[in-house]
DNA sequence: TACTTTTAGTGGACAAACGCAACTATTCTG
DNA sequence: CAGAATAGTTGCGTTTGTCCACTAAAAGTA
């Protein structure tokens, strides 16, 4: 006699197929990305920076860069130059960068970093190497710098940096 | 003599070091995650999927797990059920799927590919798997196959399909 | 010098997408 | 049967980003 069936839906999704998407690069890399992107907010929680779509970065080269302008970073970040402009709007409400004209370019400005936010660039740090670390957890160190190395690659070349 | 000073920005994209972000998943993934959407919109040109926001990844589901329920696709694409619901709503106004009750379970539903929706899954495994294969330009075939292994333990642990 | 083209930044309008919370209906648990 | 959990729907609000037009300045050209 044969054991009463578990209703359950028809494919559990532990069990599902990905399709080809199985080895594909764009279902992993989004699907990481949405991962990574509620962990990160959820790690940044009040911390002035939160929905971190382009504001680490930001921060993070204005710390690092003093002086950098809007449109190198939105190059980076793979924005326009509009939305990279709210973005710079944005932070200087929340005083953690300031903006200036350029001396010796009348179209371009300056970015650099206030107390306040050379702060948060230090907390933001070690924030995103933490997360970092524990994303690989289980993966061997070796693969780790592996794929950060690929990952490089593909991505100097698709921002137009190489070459 | 000094040479003659090139104006320029302070720091040129080419050469702006990324901080810690360098050696940061997030970073890397959040980047080619934009790039690689552009260029996959670029590619579903017309298709009736443009936007590729998980539509790709529920047309390939249905096809190929025919009566799959929208909340187990909600859980893989790491969406909750009220967008997932107007994904398919969408998806039924370009006839690509259809929708029944479940026979068994009053409650769930069960989705079905349509011929349209047979016809455009073909074109667009194609279209995944060559523009993942494009993205890997110049990476060794073992480390596209390392890469893609290490990804898949990454989304599986945080989509929370294992264990 | 006068022109044209390119680059940097701004502002507005518009649209798409997503999450949350509330609600219904069904099923499961005990 | 009562209460908890699950599937799906709907409305609401917010965020985010793209497109386009516009100004100002610099670079290229002749």
């Amino acid at each position: 006699m044969p054991v009463k069936k578990k209703k359950g839906p028809p494919y559990p999704v532990e069990t599902v197929g990905l399709d080809v998407l199985e080895d594909t690069l764009s279902f992993y890399i989004r699907s990481i990305n949405i991962a990574l992107s509620r962990d990160l907010d959820d790690r940044l929680e009040g911390l002035d920076v939160a929905r971190g779509t382009g504001k680490i970065t930001t921060l993070l080269l204005v710390d690092s860069h003093p002086g950098i302008r809007p449109s190198v970073i939105a190059q980076l970040i793979m924005r326009d130059r509009s939305a990279m402009g709210r973005l710079v709007d944005q932070m200087i409400d929340h005083d953690l960068i300031t903006r200036r004209n350029a001396p010796d370019d009348g179209r371009a400005q300056e970015l650099h970093i206030t107390e306040k936010g050379a702060d948060l660039a230090r907390k933001v740090r070690k924030i995103a190497t933490k997360q970092s670390s524990d994303f690989f957890a289980g993966v061997p160190e070796k693969d780790q710098k592996r794929l950060l190395d690929i990952l490089r690659r593909v991505y100097r070349r698709t921002a137009g940096l190489d070459q």
